[in-house]
DNA sequence: TCTATTTAGTTGCATTTGTGACGATCTTTT
DNA sequence: AAAAGATCGTCACAAATGCAACTAAATAGA
């Protein structure tokens, strides 16, 4: 008999090669290093900084919103609004048709840092394109776009 | 003047194309799904599937070289390590030649529990890699791996 | 050998996060 | 129009995490 495996063994996992694993490790790893940016720079956490992220892309928009652009739990959002407020970074507004619901604005301040940390976002993409080569770049974002497809609908 | 830009316009960032935050998102789902597995079936947490898996496939390990192994800080293992023994999935034995070290090792019970959710990875993936389809995986895994090489080494 | 430094693992404390309940408001049903 | 239900955002509480200090033990330096 040649390369007949071992009969009792069951493929063992190997942890580093697991999807769920490494998908994990790698996110945490690029974020991180990202995160340590705008933590450096301004003392944002990254609940904040999403927060900052998206009401710069959409102009004013409701907690709820927030949360629903950028995947993060209620809580979050809110803990993450009261924080931007306290630096005057955003303003509230009641909605005057529903008066549950507040629109959140960035100041001239929130602004002015919004632009800059979507400037430094950039160039940290473009670094990392740079890092991964044309190729492993093209790679990855159709990797995860596939993963999207994926996800996104239902099961 | 045809399609020019705005002038003022700085590119807006666009959180759901930022790679750290899609990287995240995605890891998230794909985590989270095979985290409700071994939740729902054994009460797992993260920390203590990840120490299980490591040790399921390594053998006997000290709380240091899961860690290592796993990228999880040290308190988390400890902890983890402390629930699995509570379970009585795993043994601690002290090293003779230095005393400090525990070696930490799967019981019977251990292994059974290992085997069964080693087994419910491996068919996550394999099922997983089915919807992303051929291509979509080798994408997929080959963005992992330029991801890997680069945030490996240093910078 | 005695002291200083490093390492293994745990624990207390502070911070962060998630959960559930809540008041307020709007919507739907009857 | 009253009651029941849903939605918006917040808060109190519990659980998870990270950090720093700690004990015990090993190693290195004097």
């Amino acid at each position: 008999m040649t390369g007949k495996q071992n009969e009792a063994a069951m493929p063992p996992l190997v942890l580093e090669d697991f999807i769920p694993y490494r998908l994990n490790k790698a996110a945490e790893a690029i974020s991180q290093r990202f995160a340590s940016q705008y933590r450096d720079e301004y003392g944002l956490t990254r609940p904040e900084w999403r927060t900052l992220a998206t009401l710069g892309q959409f102009g004013a928009l409701s907690a709820t919103a927030i949360g629903a652009h950028s995947s993060m739990h209620k809580t979050k959002v809110s803990r993450a609004v009261f924080s931007l407020e306290q630096r005057h970074w955003l303003k509230r507004k009641r909605d005057d048709a529903d008066r549950r619901t507040e629109h959140l604005e960035l100041t001239q301040a929130g602004r002015k840092a919004y632009q800059h940390l979507a400037t430094m976002a950039h160039d940290y993409e473009t670094e990392l394109f740079a890092r991964l080569g044309e190729r492993g770049a093209k790679e990855l974002k159709a990797g995860l776009a596939a993963l999207e497809a994926y996800y996104r609908q239902g099961r």
